[in-house]
DNA sequence: AAAATAGTTTCAATTTTTCTTAAATATAAA
DNA sequence: TTTATATTTAAGAAAAATTGAAACTATTTT
């Protein structure tokens, strides 16, 4: 059975010209090559050097050392390939984020990624937490930014952060006159504009509100075209708020109005390296954040 | 140090789902090929199945198996083709030979060496003698067909036939009267057409005929019209008279005037493996040829 | 839930392969 | 020729791979 090694050897001694120079090279002695060499052509059934000496090959020879170079060479990269994969420094990682995490939360965690992982490429979709929760369970996706609700056995959920839930409004809207926290009978319900994020939070005066409410939004974008509008204020968690608007981001006064931010895996499956590697960014932005938000 | 022996034995236990089957194809234990994965995975820095068995891999094993594949079947099919190189199952040989031998002994000796190795290629190039041998000298070609005259060094030259000369003239020639082998006396020296292949004979009866010849032709294609054209009668080697024509061949009555024709490769350095089989086949062609010119 | 089964790993002993040293042989140069 | 360099050979040493048996683990069966 002929071994890559012995082509390994053929290819160092052919471009040496001599068993000396491709011994020192390889860390063996000449002996070791010429019995290597010896092996191999007993196996292929010719020559592969012309004469006693290794200066010159045999047409057989000239013939090996084309195909053996590069076959050689091919191996050293794919061992290194796998490597490079293995160490996470290589690869494709998909990710699916709820909007609010894609717009900040991953744009910092990418730029510190990329700058030590410069070959993995990232592919980011932002969709809604049900859909980023059926991208990982079917595997369209490595990695998932969302708030889970339900429990999934087949999911590996990790929790990021806690963003609060704040009253948005535009600047010159009555509320903005309040120097505290926001009660829920400072609220007109008239003027509650209710949407998806805030629905399902299990907060009687709330249900109640979003209940009576004459509009619902389901896009966070359109729901702010809304309230820049005037036609009332609504209930976002923080990071979902653009900041540097003419819009105003007030407290709540009800504690532990919360939306979890959680990553997603799916169970009892090694990750991708490259995505273990991303998660760690993606972590350490999300406690950049959460202590961010307990201070400001 | 990974050997591509660890990545065949992945791909097999890949395959094959298990250690079991693959460890029976590979012809060795479930044993040494869990010490063999475990080795490929500590070097490679990640495990390469999902779980405790052997059924799933991990995205570095899916990753693995993508490069190892094609890298361990292209090595089998190297390792193939050098073997049939070697055995001069394939290759390109070049060969160059005078145009009669190209005409006469090359087309059933190629035949038949075909018919054995069915991807070997060759060349064939009719040239002139001097220019055949110059081709092998070169490098240009790997076997030569041609009469060597002088000596090379570096030249090995095997003898194939010798090729007796004949009297080329028109069936209604008055030559064609005789009931005998043509004698020097015979011929009208003005009557001769001198050519290359007869030149160098070192007869004195010849010599003098082609010094006084008026004609001295190059080429026997166009050496051949002119005595169809009732010019006069030459002297030519019988392999290169064709046969069923308006010409007749008559015999020499001096003996010996013979052309050598010689197989030529060079010397001291080994040849292409399918270059030594079609030589075997050129050598048993010219035997037959031998046989036939010597009971006409 | 316990037992049985199938699959895998570990370990130490054994076999196989590879490597080295040292001596012999061969080639090229002086 | 001698001398220096290059290669091969052979035997022992070292390294690597393989095995069989036992231990271990998950899965299936009872």
């Amino acid at each position: 059975m002929i071994k890559l090694e012995y082509l390994r050897v053929f290819v160092a001694v052919a471009d040496a010209g001599e068993l000396h120079t491709a011994a020192a090279q390889l860390g063996r002695t000449p002996a070791a090559l010429s019995m290597t060499l010896k092996q191999l052509e007993e196996s292929l059934g010719g020559s592969l050097f012309e004469g006693e000496r290794k200066g010159h090959l045999t047409p057989l020879g000239t013939f090996a050392l084309h195909q053996a170079r590069p076959l050689v060479n091919q191996c050293d990269h794919v061992v290194a390939d796998m490597r490079k994969f293995a160490l996470g420094a290589t690869g494709v990682v998909k990710v699916a984020a709820v909007p609010s995490a894609a717009a900040l939360l991953m744009p910092a965690a990418l730029k510190r990624f990329h700058a030590q992982r410069a070959e993995v490429r990232v592919e980011l979709r932002d969709i809604d937490s049900s859909a980023v929760i059926q991208s990982v369970l079917n595997n369209v996706v490595d990695v998932g930014v969302a708030s889970v609700v339900g429990s999934f056995s087949n999911l590996r959920v990790q929790h990021l952060l806690d963003d609060p839930f704040v009253w948005v409004c535009k600047r010159n809207h009555p509320l903005s006159q309040l120097r505290r926290a926001v009660r829920w009978r400072d609220i007109n319900p008239s003027d509650f504009i209710a949407n998806g994020l805030c629905a399902g939070l299990h907060v009687p005066e709330l249900d109640h509100l979003v209940q009576h409410a004459k509009l619902m939004l389901l896009s966070t974008t359109s729901l702010l075209s809304f309230v820049r509008a005037d036609m009332g204020v609504t209930l976002l968690p923080a990071l979902s708020v653009p900041l540097g608007d003419d819009l105003l981001a007030l407290p709540v006064a009800h504690k532990g109005l919360n939306r979890r931010l959680d990553l997603i895996t799916v169970d009892n499956v090694s990750l991708l390296p490259a995505a273990e590697a991303l998660i760690q960014h993606i972590t350490i932005e999300a406690e950049i954040w959460t202590s961010k938000l307990l201070q400001p």
